[in-house]
DNA sequence: CAGGATCCTAAACGATACTG
DNA sequence: CAGTATCGTTTAGGATCCTG
């Protein structure tokens, strides 16, 4: 660990070659995915959902800050990708429901797991950035 | 879990209120760390670096598609939060190398467990976009 | 109520050139 | 080598209006 001349010279086990095999090629499919569960929206999406189903404006209100335009494109990246579930009811006025499949429970809890971890640990990351900690009084 | 009528009336419990306060509001400092890390380029450098450290070539060769402004800039953000540190040696030519701070580890596993569970889930996930499946032969 | 269509701005991003 | 600076392009994202 105090060798500045030599770099780490990738661990080209077999596992990590299988695993995390074409995550860093520009092209993997993978990355349309994470950008979609990652995006500035998803997140709060799915973290929202595991909460239980949601009509769209109930999400609208829920999620701060959202677009119409904006949440109605998550869910159908999310949709699209099979974390969610549109259930729409043909009644006047309409009625939509949203709610996470299988697949997107999964996915939700690791980018839940992801989120709360922050928000733990958000008082140590702010001051590492030098500022104030508004998390404690 | 089946009233399709009621919709979730917020678990406000204190668990929940504290654990995931004010994620969903506008102004929670967690969304800009949350940014970084979940950012296109953020997710990939904090993958690398868990591999070990690297120099800012490696990275860039490492992670496909990058471009200079970008992966620097990335490292910013990712130095700023207290995730990643740099290392610089005064020789000529320059050599820095980055690595992850404890922080940066603990967050870097979640984000790995992420993107791992993607490229483990794909196939699923192609299928149900309806695109053919290229994990499988 | 749930969204599609349109228009527009701000931000992200990439390519290139340049520097210590 | 490890960036910064600059510029041009693309995309994200928001506001508004409109419809079934």
């Amino acid at each position: 660990m105090n060798a500045p001349d030599t770099l780490t010279p990738e661990p080209t086990t077999l596992t990590a070659q299988l695993r995390r095999g074409n995550l860093f090629a520009e092209q993997c499919p993978s990355r349309e995915v994470l950008k979609h569960v990652t995006s500035r929206w998803g997140v709060l999406v799915l973290v929202a959902l595991l909460e239980g189903t949601h009509r769209f404006s109930d999400l609208r209100r829920k999620v701060g800050g959202v677009s119409e335009k904006m949440l109605a494109q998550t869910l159908q990246w999310l949709e699209g990708d099979g974390f969610v579930l549109r259930k729409s009811y043909p009644v006047v006025p309409p009625h939509v429901e949203y709610s996470l499949t299988p697949l997107g429970r999964d996915v939700g809890l690791r980018v839940q797991d992801l989120a709360d971890w922050i928000e733990l640990n958000l008082s140590s990351i702010l001051q590492a950035r030098g500022e104030p900690d508004r998390t404690a009084p």
